[in-house]
DNA sequence: ATGTAC
C-alpha cells in the first residue's frame, strides 16, 4: 500500500487516512487539496479518498469520497444527489452526423409525457426508479422497455413523502440541466477488454448513448432541507430514505433523457439495445471499511465495486472510458466521474473566448458536434477548462481502481 | 447544480 507522502502534490501534511490517488500528469490545484485536509478534520471521519480528477468545491471538494463513522454530512453530498452517469448500448454502428442533429433537435421540442399525470409520474420515479415507470398510464411503450432494462442496485428503499419535494418538479423529468452535464451520442473507438466489454454489446463502432444529468431542482430542495448540520442517530435514517427517492428520481431522468437520443438514432425497436447500466456520483451508502460498516460520501465519484461497470466521462470533446472496478477498498471502491475542472466557469469564459472562433466551439476536437444554443456554456464546458483525461485514465489504473474495457469518442454532444 | 431573483 502506498503511504501518503508518496502523494505528489504537496500532501505529506494530510494525516494518513487521506490520500489523493493521482499520478503522472494528474494536474492538481491547491484549494483542492486544502479541501481534503478540511474533510479529513471533520468528526467522525475515518476515511478519505480523493479522485485523480479532485477539484475545489464551494465548500468541499469534488472527485472525493469520505467515510464517516456513526455520523452522516448532507454537505458531503452536495446540491445534485443521485447525479450520475447512463450508458445505453446499441446495435447501430452508422449515422449521418447531419440527419442525427436534426432529428435530435426535433426529439428535444417534443414533449414525451403529454398523457401521462405529472404527479403520478413524479411519484413513481421518487418511490421505485425506471421501474416505476411501468405502472403510469400514458408512459410511451418503448419508454416502458427500456425502462425495463434497468437493473440497478439500490443503495436502500426510499422512504418519507414525496409530495414534500413534488411542487415544481414534476416536469423535470427528461431535462438534461445545466453545467457539466450533457446528453450524448457517442461511438465505441478502443475496445481493451472485449471479454468485459461484450457482455454489455460493447463492439468497435458501437453507438452509445451517453447521458450525464442529476436530480434537478429536487436535487437542490433536498439539499435545502437538510444540509445545516451533519445528521446522527435516527436523522440518518430519515435523510437517507429522501436521498434515495432523489437518486431514483435522477436515474429515471437519465433514462427518459437517453429515450430521447435513442429515438432521434431510431434504435427504440425491440433487439436494438444491447445492454445498459448506470452509476451515481452524488450518494451515501452503508459499506464496510476494514471490515467495520461505515457511511461512504461520495461527491462526484462512483463507485468501483469489483467487476462493476463504470464510466468515466470527458469533457465534451474527450473521449470517456468505460472502465471495470476493482473492488479497491484502499480508494474506499471508487473511481474518477469525469475529467475534472480545471478552470473556474468565470475564467473559462475568458480564456476560451480568447482562444476560439465561435464555429470552432459547435465541433469537438475528435470532429463530433456540439448542439448547444447556450454561448456562455460553450465557453465554460470547453475541453480546454477541463483536465486532460488520459493521465486521469493512467491514474486510476496505476492506483489499481480500475481497468479500461472500451474508449467512447463523441459522435453528437447535447447540451439544450 | 439549481430555480429564482436582480
Amino acid at each position: 500500500m502506498k503511504h501518503p507522502e508518496q502523494n505528489q502534490h504537496g500532501l505529506a501534511g494530510l494525516p494518513g487516512f487521506a490520500r489523493v490517488f493521482d499520478g503522472p500528469g494528474v494536474w492538481m490545484e491547491g484549494n483542492a487539496t486544502d479541501q481534503i485536509a478540511s474533510v479529513a478534520a471533520l468528526p467522525g471521519c475515518l476515511r478519505v479518498a480523493g479522485m485523480p480528477d479532485l477539484h475545489a468545491g464551494r465548500d468541499f471538494p469534488i472527485g472525493a469520497v469520505v467515510a464517516t463513522q456513526d455520523v452522516v454530512y448532507p454537505l458531503l453530498v452536495g446540491g445534485d444527489a443521485g447525479c450520475g452517469a447512463r450508458i445505453v448500448v446499441t446495435n447501430e454502428d452508422h449515422v449521418s452526423p447531419d440527419k442525427l442533429e436534426r432529428r435530435i433537435r426535433r426529439a428535444w421540442e417534443e414533449s414525451i409525457f403529454e398523457d401521462v399525470e405529472p404527479s403520478r409520474l413524479f411519484d413513481a420515479a421518487w418511490s421505485q426508479g425506471p421501474a416505476g415507470l411501468l405502472e403510469v398510464d400514458g408512459v410511451p411503450e418503448a419508454l416502458r422497455r427500456l425502462a425495463a432494462l434497468d437493473t440497478t442496485d439500490d443503495a436502500l428503499p426510499p422512504s418519507g413523502d414525496p409530495s414534500r419535494f413534488r411542487a415544481g418538479f414534476e416536469g423535470a423529468l427528461g431535462s438534461i440541466g445545466g453545467g457539466n452535464h450533457f446528453a450524448e451520442i457517442s461511438k465505441v473507438s478502443h475496445v481493451v477488454d472485449s471479454e468485459a466489454g461484450k457482455t454489455i454489446g460493447l463492439e468497435k463502432n458501437s453507438l452509445v448513448a451517453l447521458v450525464h444529468s442529476g436530480s434537478r431542482g429536487l436535487g437542490a430542495a433536498l439539499f435545502r432541507a437538510w444540509c445545516a448540520r451533519p445528521l446522527v442517530g435516527a436523522e440518518i435514517g430519515a435523510y437517507l430514505g429522501e436521498l434515495a427517492g432523489a437518486c431514483r428520481f435522477a436515474r429515471t431522468n437519465r433514462l427518459v433523457v437517453a429515450y430521447r437520443l435513442l429515438s432521434a438514432l431510431s434504435a427504440l425497436r425491440a433487439g436494438a439495445i444491447r445492454g445498459s447500466f448506470d452509476v451515481t456520483h452524488n450518494d451515501v451508502r452503508a459499506e464496510l471499511v476494514s471490515g467495520a460498516p461505515a457511511w461512504i460520501h461520495r461527491k462526484g465519484a462512483a463507485p468501483a465495486y469489483e467487476s462493476a461497470f463504470t464510466v468515466v466521462l470527458g469533457s465534451r470533446g474527450a473521449p470517456s472510458w468505460v472502465m471495470k472496478g476493482n473492488g479497491e477498498e484502499a480508494s474506499l471502491r471508487s473511481v474518477a466521474h469525469g475529467a475534472g475542472r480545471r478552470m473556474g466557469r468565470t475564467e473559462a469564459r475568458e480564456k476560451v473566448r480568447a482562444r476560439y472562433h465561435r464555429a470552432e466551439l459547435s465541433r469537438s476536437p475528435g470532429g463530433g458536434r456540439v448542439i448547444c444554443d447556450d454561448k456562455d456554456l460553450l465557453f465554460e464546458e470547453h475541453p480546454d477548462a477541463y483536465k486532460a483525461i488520459e493521465p486521469i485514465i493512467c491514474a486510476l489504473e496505476a492506483n489499481r481502481l480500475a481497468t479500461r474495457v472500451a474508449s467512447l469518442v463523441p459522435v453528437v454532444t447535447v447540451k439544450l
